[in-house]
DNA sequence: CGTCTATTTGAATGTACTCAAAAGCGGTGG
DNA sequence: CCACCGCTTTTGAGTACATTCAAATAGACG
């Protein structure tokens, strides 16, 4: 198994000994998910947290109206989980499914809480890596709050582009909170601005 | 000084002994805030993160309009930062100052790398901190992003009573992503609907 | 090839905004 | 203690941004 990946990404900010990497790696699981299947679904409990090794994961959930609202796109090299349902042991609020044959790791949440207890290191990485998902989420909040479609949109594909390359446009839109319609009518503005 | 407050919120979540109890004490320094008085202006670089043992502050950044949009309020018991800054050491994109006279303690990055070192149960506490602001700030993404400004607004008033309260409809709307107008008539409807 | 879904385009509609003006409220100074 | 000032809240008319619904076109997949 190739553990490189995902061992370099801890390494961005804790440096794990030999031994250290041993007991982390022990615990992994691999799991190929093909296109379309699902990893969680509403009302499941979430008992691990995901590292995508290769492919892409959606998070999205399901409104009243039964729409589709995406909340995060994972590609390679991302961690992705229910991060509600995995704190409080609540059901889960989202769907997760794979937008292409994807590889990931997964960590059992009964394991990592014990690899807190062994390896102390640990509480650090996820610390900084909650840390780094709450500046992304509420930069995210802010920007829905006081830009228009057109610069949310313009923002996202700046900021993302592997995501643009990889994700539809009607998931693009859901992401962003407006109808694919309405994207479809703002690109279609920027790709003429003469007229 | 009274760190009963302070030690209370701590040992919601880790349980700290005498002697670790009084080394983080020992890094606090308590302030006063007066109404309207600033903690943090945009530009600043956010050295520290501040508990809120009493009143109430209040986090937001200027638009490009120069329209003031609320990120958070923080009232007793809640932590609030700069989190952008405070983790990155870039200059701060946010204004953080105070609603009512109130007193806080600070807690210095330096102090707070050298305490995790030391006492590495507050990687522990930190990162449970920063996974329920994760939590938070993305159920509010979703909101955003799939409820009507009357959904959100009836959603906030159940969800942090004690905010309506102490805030000002004004900074609310901000906070909610709509105009102090839009908010009024909003009200006006919910107040007669009746008619 | 045929089916299913995504994307584009357009017309009608609706939600929320802008601008303006009046009323309410709190703080400050005479 | 009252009067005034500035800011918040309310109300209303007109407008703009984004949605809904519908239909045509394009793409993906078996």
């Amino acid at each position: 198994m190739d553990y490189s990946a995902i061992l370099k990404n801890i390494a961005k900010h804790i440096t794990l000994d030999e031994k250290e990497a041993a007991c982390f790696t022990s615990l992994l699981s691999y799991r190929e998910v093909k296109k379309k299947e699902s990893i969680l679904q509403e009302g499941q409990l979430c008992r691990n947290i995901s590292y995508v090794h290769s492919g892409v994961l959606r998070a999205y959930y399901l409104d009243k109206e039964g729409n589709e609202n995406s909340i995060m796109f994972a590609i390679d090299d991302w961690w992705v989980t229910d991060i509600y349902s995995f704190a409080t042991g609540n059901p889960a609020v989202m769907h997760i499914d794979a937008l292409e044959n994807s590889g990931i790791f997964q960590l059992q949440k009964d394991d990592l809480d014990r690899l807190f207890g062994q390896v102390p290191k640990f509480e650090r990485f996820f610390r900084i890596i909650m840390q780094n998902s709450y500046i992304r989420e509420q930069l995210r909040s802010i920007q829905n709050l006081s830009l228009s479609a057109e610069e949310r949109y313009l923002n996202f594909s700046q900021k993302y582009p592997d995501f643009m390359q990889r994700v539809s446009q009607k998931q693009v839109a859901s992401y962003l909170g407006m109808t694919p319609e309405f994207l479809s009518v703002i690109r279609s503005k920027l790709r003429k601005p003469s007229e």
